[in-house]
DNA sequence: ACCTGAACACCGTTCAAGT
DNA sequence: ACCTGAACACCGTTCAAGT
C-alpha cells in the first residue's frame, strides 16, 4: 500500500538556487532554440522548474530580461576585440563581430532596435568611439561619425535578422532569392528594378555589410 | 408602451461599408493617437463599430495591417520627392522626409525594421536607387551603396523612434539628456565617456542624422 | 526571503449563426 | 458575401498562501 499526501509534482525540484544569472542564461537558451516567439514566462519557469512568479523576484519584467540576454551576447563579442589593432581594422572587426553574433542569434538584432540606451547598445557606442578617437576624429565630428556607424550597424543587423538570415545558405536560399526577384520584376516594369533583382540573386549579405562599413570609413576620412 | 425585440446594440451601425482602405485609415488613426500598444483588434473594431471577426474578411492578420499602415505613411513621403532634382540633393530630401515622418509617426520606425521586403521598405529601396543611378553609381557598387544608405536610414529611424523622439523638444528634454549624461559618467570613469556625455547634452537628432547622410555621400564619392 | 501557482486582466484569431 | 460576437487558446503580471 502506498501513502500519498498530495499529487506528485510535475517538475523535479531544482538542485541549484534561482539567480538572475541562471534566469538570463535560460532566457538565452530559449531564444536560441525557440526564437522570440518561444520566450514566454511559462516556458521559462518550466525550464527552470519553478513557479511563474519566481522570476519577478530577480527581474522587474520581460523587457529587462530581453535586454540582459542581448547584453550577454554583445559583451562577449566586444570582449574579443583587440584594442591595440589599427583603428580602421578594429572598426571592421567589431562591426563584423556584431553582424555575425546577430546572424547566430537573430533575436539580438530585433532587441537592439527597441531601446537606444539599453546596456548592449551603450557598449557598442563605446566600442566604436574608442577606435574613432584613435583615428583622430574628435569633438562633434566623432559624435556624428559614431552615430552614423552605430545606426548603420544596428539597421543592417535588424534587417538581416528579420530577413535573409532566416533562409539558410544551403539549397533553399537561391530558390528563395529567385522567387523574390521574380516577384519584383513582375510587379514593376522599371529597368532599375530588373537590374537590382538580377544582382539580388548572387549577393552575399555579409560582404554587402562590410562594403557599407568601408563606405563609412571612406566618408569619415574624406569628411575631415 | 415600448416594444423591444432584443437588447439595444451598444455601437450605432456604420453608415459606410467596411473596406480595406477604411480599416487601414482607422489603424493609422489609432497608432498615431494611442501608439503601438494601443492598436488592438478590439480597439479597431470598436472604432469601426463592427464585430471582431469582420476585419479578417479584408486583411489576413494584424501584421499585414501594420505593414499597410506603414506603407500609407511612406508612400505619401516618397510622392513628394522631386525626381528632377540634383541627385545628392534628392537623397538628402528623401532621407530627411523619412526621418521626419518617423518623428511624427514613431510606430513606422519600429515597423520598418520588422520585415525587409514589406511594401514600404521596397519603396524606399527604389527611392534611393534612382538618384544613385543618376549619380553614376552602377552595378554592384550601387547595390552596396543603396544597401548602406537604406540600412543607415532604417537604423537611425528605429533608434530615434524608440528613444529621444519620445522626449519633446520642450522643457523636459534638457533635463532628460542631463540625467542620461550624468548616469553614464557615474557608471564609467573613462574620459571618452565623459566627453561624449557632454556632447549629448546639446546634440540635435535631426542634424546628426543629416551629418550621417553626408558622411555616406562623401564615402560613395571617395569609393568610386 | 524566497518561492508557488491560482487568479486577473488582457491578447489575436476562429467560427457557427445570423442578415 | 459580409458581418457578428461568443468561444478558444493563449499571454504577462500580481498576490495570498506556503516554506
Amino acid at each position: 500500500m502506498v501513502f500519498m499526501t498530495g499529487p506528485v509534482p510535475r517538475n523535479p525540484r531544482r538542485t541549484t538556487a534561482l539567480s538572475r544569472e541562471r534566469i538570463v542564461e535560460a532566457t538565452i537558451e530559449i531564444l536560441d532554440t525557440a526564437g522570440e516567439g518561444g520566450l514566454t514566462v511559462r516556458a521559462l519557469t518550466a525550464r527552470l522548474s519553478t513557479g511563474r512568479g519566481a522570476i519577478y523576484h530577480h527581474v522587474v519584467n520581460k523587457d529587462e530580461l530581453l535586454a540582459a540576454a542581448a547584453d550577454g551576447i554583445i559583451s562577449r563579442v566586444l570582449a574579443e576585440v583587440d584594442s591595440d589593432e589599427d583603428p580602421k581594422r578594429a572598426i571592421r572587426t567589431l562591426s563584423l563581430g556584431i553582424f555575425q553574433a546577430i546572424d547566430e542569434h537573430p533575436w539580438v538584432g530585433t532587441q537592439l532596435s527597441r531601446e537606444p540606451w539599453q546596456p548592449a547598445v551603450v557598449r557598442i557606442w563605446k566600442g566604436i568611439g574608442v577606435p574613432l578617437q584613435r583615428l583622430g576624429v574628435t569633438g562633434s565630428a566623432r559624435s556624428d561619425a559614431g552615430s552614423a556607424l552605430v545606426n548603420y550597424i544596428l539597421g543592417s543587423a535588424a534587417q538581416h535578422a528579420a530577413g535573409p538570415r532566416r533562409v539558410p545558405h544551403g539549397a533553399a536560399r537561391p530558390e528563395y532569392l529567385r522567387a523574390l526577384a521574380t516577384k519584383w520584376t513582375q510587379e514593376d516594369p522599371d529597368p532599375l528594378v530588373h537590374e537590382t533583382a538580377a544582382l539580388l540573386r548572387e549577393h552575399d549579405d555579409r560582404d554587402q555589410f562590410l562594403a557599407g562599413v568601408d563606405i563609412f570609413l571612406a566618408g569619415i576620412t574624406a569628411h575631415r
